[in-house]
DNA sequence: GCATGCGTGTGGTCAGACCACAGTGTGGTC
DNA sequence: GACCACACTGTGGTCTGACCACACGCATGC
């Protein structure tokens, strides 16, 4: 059985694609750790062989990936600075590919709620007495008479935010954020704005406190859900 | 209370940001979707106003996110093509910034064990009885005897993208996706191959097969739970 | 009718130049 | 001697124009 010459088609190798490769493997093998500061793009070139171009490019995909930022200028503050905050880049490849119909909002609330239940079941066991005043000063703030709903939403992404890292997973952190920053930039380019009554968001943010006071993983969860599901009234999906 | 004029800094607003936001525009408004071919690379920079390499730069930048492919050559494959999978930019982004110590592995697999719970209870309730064959075939195929360790981790692959795509939700199952592949990148980096007996592995599929095809979400759950703390030994904060 | 081969348009790469910006050092001034 | 203004230097950002490799598709020739 034999069919003659198997060939493969051969990989073609973009340049940038090697510079790219070359930065990850000396981040992987510690030899480039995050504050790092690479050298100039014409240097890299020059030690590489490769254009200059090929190495910009190469550094616009590593900051798209929330790798390193480039900075203008002398002094210790330019260059290309390994930095490091995955948060932005994951929240831009979730919301292109929304917009690609990759995936539905749905599907997006919905893993926010499965995983947000989860940090706040977490963090019902942890927290420390710290970890709970710092929940109950930005709950407290969410209270001010005064607040524009632009302020409202930037201490609802704290509170949540802060669940999520007092579950101890920097990862589920991570992905709360962007998550719900998809679902924020979605829902207010396509419909007004904070659909739903404030005072019952709020009420809702402080029944999640007490639960986590009260170190309550169930009842915590159960809040969340139910505070999700006010919040998301369209999606059909949260049960 | 007047503290004087409070000058924010200008943003500085580079020539590809620029025209990955018009790309990225184009996309949330519908006017760009999946399958789309984009203008040459002249013509875009022509339209737009900039040179060629900075359409290039926002080119490398919104490939790097999963969004499009660049192929060379003519006729109708050629060109930049709107394409569509987050997988593999999730990968490498997780990657990266597991790499750079902003998360743990612990954290990865922690958060694959959150989400791979939750999917296999939906995949225990909603499961048509198609499903439940191609997840037959899969479990069947590993109990092959003449496999090699990469043909296992293939089907392995298989197993539990099913699992995760059953759920009914496309985010979830990229998320699980790359959280596996992550993980398994890093490991097959530092320690050495499949550690655990594999009949054990295989055991555990049959197990969670069984929990499915018998509609019990909770046991479905447990047999995953079960399986991952004997397939990440080293993981102390699996609970 | 069919295989060959050239034309053409695509992305990939390069070289070299200039700009804006931010620190740094040097010079002059008081 | 202290202080301020200015030029210098090195960084990323941008542009121009050119050439290469590749793949399709049509015209040519058999």
């Amino acid at each position: 059985m034999n069919d003659g010459p198997d060939w493969r088609p051969v990989k073609r190798v973009r340049a940038f694609e090697e510079v790219v490769a070359q930065i990850e493997e000396q981040i992987s093998t510690g030899r480039l750790r995050a504050g790092d500061k690479l050298p100039g793009e014409r240097a890299l070139a020059a030690a590489l062989g490769v254009s200059r171009p090929s190495v910009r490019e190469a550094m616009r995909v590593l900051e798209a990936m929330g790798v390193l930022v480039a900075n203008t200028g002398s002094g210790p503050e330019a260059g290309a600075i390994l930095a490091g905050s995955a948060g932005p880049a994951l929240t831009g490849v979730l919301g292109l590919h929304l917009g690609l119909a990759n995936f539905a909002v749905d599907d997006v609330v919905e893993t926010r709620l499965l995983i947000e239940s989860w940090a706040v079941e977490a963090a019902a066991r942890h927290a420390s007495e710290a970890d709970l005043d710092r929940l109950r000063t930005i709950v407290a703030a969410m209270d001010a008479p005064d607040l524009s709903a632009e302020q409202f939403n930037e201490q609802d992404t704290e509170f949540h935010t802060a669940i999520a890292e007092l579950s101890g997973n920097a990862l589920v952190a991570t992905f709360m954020r962007a998550l719900r920053d998809t679902v924020r930039r979605h829902q207010q380019r396509a419909v007004a704005e904070l659909g739903p009554d404030t005072g019952a968001l709020r009420a809702d943010h402080h029944a999640i406190l007490a639960a986590i006071e009260a170190r309550d993983p169930a009842a915590a969860a159960a809040a969340v859900v139910a505070h999700l599901r006010r919040a998301y009234p369209g999606v059909g999906r949260l049960a």
